[in-house]
DNA sequence: CAGCATACGGAAGGGTCATTCCGCTTGTCA
DNA sequence: TGACAAGCGGAATGACCCTTCCGTATGCTG
């Protein structure tokens, strides 16, 4: 898409994008998408300016950020898709794997709960996401071990709530996301 | 507490107070917890200073409305663990009650999945409702339709997850709180 | 190593709100 | 009805932060 040959960054520049992507987990994961450039910015080591030439917005840093994420959690569940054994078992697990490493990151766990447009910049790994969702719920399913009517939206809309009580969670309230994805992923089972 | 004696308000400032926590409720029902307190005042038909004479600050306000809100969904938990019935039937139908109110108002949402100082206000309607939830819960484990190790906790866990999903489903995304509930709720019956 | 395009730092700009302040208005009570 | 406390409106204040701008520094190429 882009008109000019984009020609390779100068060495500095490559060096300072890691640091800034670096410092940027950090600060969102910390605290949460409140995080100022400036604390972003003091982080890597440096200016303000330099955090804008790399991400033109706060918002492209995130979404950078949240693309990273949202296909690492594709590759995780990818994976799950093509492990043996117990259906269900599988497809839990798979779940909780996935979870794991949103929960630690205040930033994610606001984003997975409900900040639309960050998630479409990661469009492509959603896909990915649900489509490899789609097939350990096919395959449990299959195996009598999932209702029926469950779908793709259902285990999304769980994930949302997840995003909620990981936050919560981290913010003091007395809950466990751990024991509360195992509880409505259990509302997915065939009785 | 208050060391003087409070002098009944004016009739126009008690009139107004009214004027003013309607307005609150619609702005912060349509908008969320950043509606602004101008668009109050003017959906009022007052002046900020007059919102500021009633409530000292935002919190204060949005507190005075989430307890209000919480002593109501008290009252419905409270009456639900009055009716007779099918344990499960009643628990389940008695928590969907208590969410509709919740789920068509943004900052109820919003308070409900994370916004701990408001929740602290709301206290008193907090414990009765968390006792109400308990004996709803303990009936349902007595008939052998509730898992035995189900808790309150359990429950507001979902329900937090609940209050990000109706939110969500109100930003559009392809979620519905009603099916999030049923199916998350079923993971704590009995098998 | 000179020349220059690229990149940097961080002060300044500007937008958004919550909150304050004070001169004016209006109930209330004798 | 007069006097005054209670209440009101809304401009001004100030805090917070994203973003821009431009003078300076530095990697790269010949």
């Amino acid at each position: 898409m882009s008109t000019t040959v984009d020609r390779p960054l100068r060495a500095d520049a490559r060096r300072n994008r890691e640091k800034v992507l670096d410092a940027a987990r950090g600060a969102f994961a910390e605290t949460g998408l409140h995080a100022q450039i400036e604390d972003i910015a003091r982080r890597a080591g440096v200016g303000v300016g330099t955090v804008y030439r790399h991400f033109p917005t706060k918002d492209a840093l995130v979404a950078a950020l949240a693309e990273a994420h949202f296909a690492h959690l594709a590759d995780i569940v990818e994976a799950g898709a093509r492990r043996e054994g117990d259906a269900w078992e599988v497809f839990a697990a798979t779940i909780l794997d996935s979870a794991a490493p949103t929960a630690g990151d205040a930033a994610l766990c606001e984003i997975i709960a409900g900040h639309p447009q960050a998630i479409e910049a990661a469009a492509l790994g959603q896909e990915r996401l649900k489509a490899a969702t789609g097939a350990l719920m096919g395959a449990a399913q299959r195996a009598g071990q999932m209702r029926d009517d469950a779908t793709v939206q259902d285990v999304q809309a769980i994930m949302c709530g997840f995003g909620q009580v990981a936050a919560a969670q981290r913010a003091g309230a007395q809950m466990d996301w751990q024991r509360y994805l195992t509880i409505a992923l259990d509302g997915l089972r065939a009785r």
